[in-house]
RNA sequence: GCGGGUGUAGCUCAAUGGUAGAGCGACAGCCUUCCAAGCUGACGACGAGGGUUCGAUUCCCUUCACCCGCUCCA
């Protein structure tokens, strides 16, 4: 499936505008049209139906060590200026980037490191990505450098430690990282991952605020007030959809890499002896939701990393994947991460930014030995009133981007197959092959033709539909058309009032998929249609 | 952020230094008894801003957006 048809698509039937498109769009940014609001929507309701409402606390789930409780949550955007720090995200996403100009390629200002290396009157900073093989790589590019051979190797003579480029002030004397000439790298530059704003009218750094990267952090610091609010009893899951918003460097492949997306993630919180058990229950679950929704194919994966990709306080992550089309043969997108967390945020809001480095797990410290991000000081722990034992819950997080799935989900329905015109020609007919729990309009209703009494009829259907669903109502033009038009949008079933109905009381019932056509009694129609969309 | 490409109607495309054209779609009407049929009619565009020019959609500059490759992707 080409990319551009879908994009095509989206835009000419609605789904998917750019961002503030009559102004010549704004970058990173997408709207959802009439048909692509309702899309959302259902993938949204859908998530929320199937992890909180819809979810039995009485029961065991399949593949569940014992029963769970699920609960939902929605808090602000805004959030106290702290949590970002205590999270880790205000450390992460504040980066200084360097550019090199003969390489054109970037790297993380406090990430490249070097030495100072003299040979005769030239000195230089010679600087390496290469990780371990570091002193190797940074022998060579100075012999480069120098233009001398491996056997001249003592003309070398090195001034200091390797460093950090960031103990250097003036680069005209560094060679970057893949450059052959000193002096090519520009000044560090901030990059801010996280939108920044204020509170109040005054605007100084006191009341700088940010715009949450992730919806998670709304949780745990909730984690207290729905213990104390609730009567829940661990092991219990949070869910909470929303927006979140990261100002991407290189916003891409439609609404894949937004700067505003949404999110659809749950915290689960459970006894740390068992959370390698709800783990696998939860990348399980997670990747079953998919495949149940119609991803079914050989383009959606399940993906663990692999455990030297790990924090060593997870004892597992796993990512389930979509091939979209716009990768290359054999790339994936992530579409969910489902990760092993440990108390390391509970941990963390409470005593302080935990260094995810130290085992066991210690309190991150600055240069005077003081917490660099302080906590809460709240006491984030559970109380088992039954076996009287006291502890931090370990945590399961399945992180879900609503945008994604979306797009996912779309990219998987659509299809162009074959079908006949009115005179027996087969013509290309696009269809969207959504689930019935996902397309934007349940069913269509026609009147084969505008006349008849046929009009009238079908319209009463069509408000019998209404109260129960997305129904839509079109006597245009040709009936094939009318067909068309509703494959394009996905709808699962159309309704045809004929002239057979005015003598015995039925219409037909076509199906978007196989073009099947049978026939239902009028007032029949409703529990018919209900009955196949709950299948 | 770098390099390359592309911006003309809702979509797909055409032409032009001198009033921008088609197909499809959408709309109105006629006709139509099951898969984008036919006839008629009306609507609809040069991404934005500057410059050169008597005159710019066309040439130049800047900018914005999209696509491809690099980079980035906690």
């Amino acid at each position: 499936m080409e990319m551009e048809k879908l994009v095509s698509l989206c835009k000419r039937r609605g789904f998917l505008f750019q961002s503030s498109e009559i102004y010549g769009g704004i970058n990173g940014f997408w709207d959802y049209g009439p048909l692509g609001v309702e899309l959302k929507r259902n993938v949204k309701e859908a998530w929320w139906r199937d992890m909180v409402t819809g979810h039995d606390d009485l029961s065991v789930a399949d593949g569940a060590p014992e029963t769970h409780s699920m609960v939902g949550l929605d808090c602000a955007i805004i959030m106290h200026p702290q949590v970002w720090k205590v999270s880790g995200h205000y450390d992460l996403f504040h980066d200084y980037m360097i550019d090199c100009r003969q390489s054109n390629k970037r790297y993380r200002h406090d990430q490249v490191l070097g030495r100072w290396v003299k040979r005769g009157d030239q000195r230089a900073f010679v600087t390496s990505m290469a990780g371990e093989s570091v002193e190797d790589d940074l022998q060579q590019k100075a012999l480069k450098l120098f233009r001398l051979r491996a056997k001249n190797v003592d003309e070398l003579s090195w001034d200091g430690p390797v460093a950090s480029l960031t103990t250097v002030d003036d680069f005209s004397q560094v060679l970057g990282p893949d450059a052959k000439e000193l002096g090519t790298l520009t000044e560090p530059r901030e990059f801010n991952l996280m939108y920044e704003t204020h509170t109040g009218a005054m605007r100084d750094e006191k009341s700088k605020v940010f715009l949450r990267p992730e919806t998670a952090q709304g949780i745990f610091v909730n984690f207290k007030n729905v213990l104390d609010s609730t009567r829940l009893k661990i092991p219990f899951g949070i869910a909470q959809i929303g927006k979140s918003f990261r100002n991407e460097i290189t916003p891409r492949n439609f609404t894949f890499r937004s700067r505003e997306f949404e999110q659809m993630e749950i915290e689960f919180f459970c006894h740390p002896d068992s959370s390698a058990d709800w783990y696998k229950y939860w990348r399980d679950r997670r990747f079953r939701w998919y495949t149940d929704l119609g991803l079914a194919g050989e383009r959606l994966r399940l993906r663990d990393h692999d455990p030297s990709e790990l924090s060593h306080y997870s004892t597992g992550t796993a990512d389930i994947e979509y091939a979209f089309p716009f990768f290359a043969e054999g790339e994936y997108g992530e579409l969910e991460g489902v990760a092993h967390r440990g108390d390391f945020d509970l941990r963390s809001h409470s005593e302080g930014k935990l260094d995810p480095n130290t085992n066991p797990l210690e309190v991150e410290k600055d240069e005077h030995g003081q917490p660099r991000w302080r906590g809460s000081g709240k006491d984030l722990s559970y109380r088992d009133e039954v076996n009287n034992e006291k502890y931090i819950p370990h945590v399961i997080e399945p992180s879900a981007g609503a945008d994604r799935a979306t797009l996912a989900f779309l990219c998987e329905a659509y299809t162009e197959d074959e079908a006949p015109d009115d005179k027996g020609n087969m013509k290309t007919r696009t269809v969207l092959k959504l689930h019935p729990r996902l397309a934007p309009i349940k069913a269509a209703v026609f009147p084969l033709v505008k006349k008849d009494g046929m009009p009238e009829v079908a319209k009463q259907i069509y408000r019998d539909l209404k109260p129960h669903m997305n129904v839509f109502y079109d006597q245009k033009g040709a009936i094939g058309r009318r067909y068309r038009r509703q494959d394009e949008a996905g709808t699962p079933y159309c309704i045809t009032v004929d002239g057979q109905t005015l003598e015995d009381e039925t219409v037909t019932i076509r199906d978007r998929d196989s073009l099947e056509q049978w026939r239902v009694k009028v007032d029949e129609v409703v529990v018919e249609i209900q009955g196949r969309l709950s299948q």
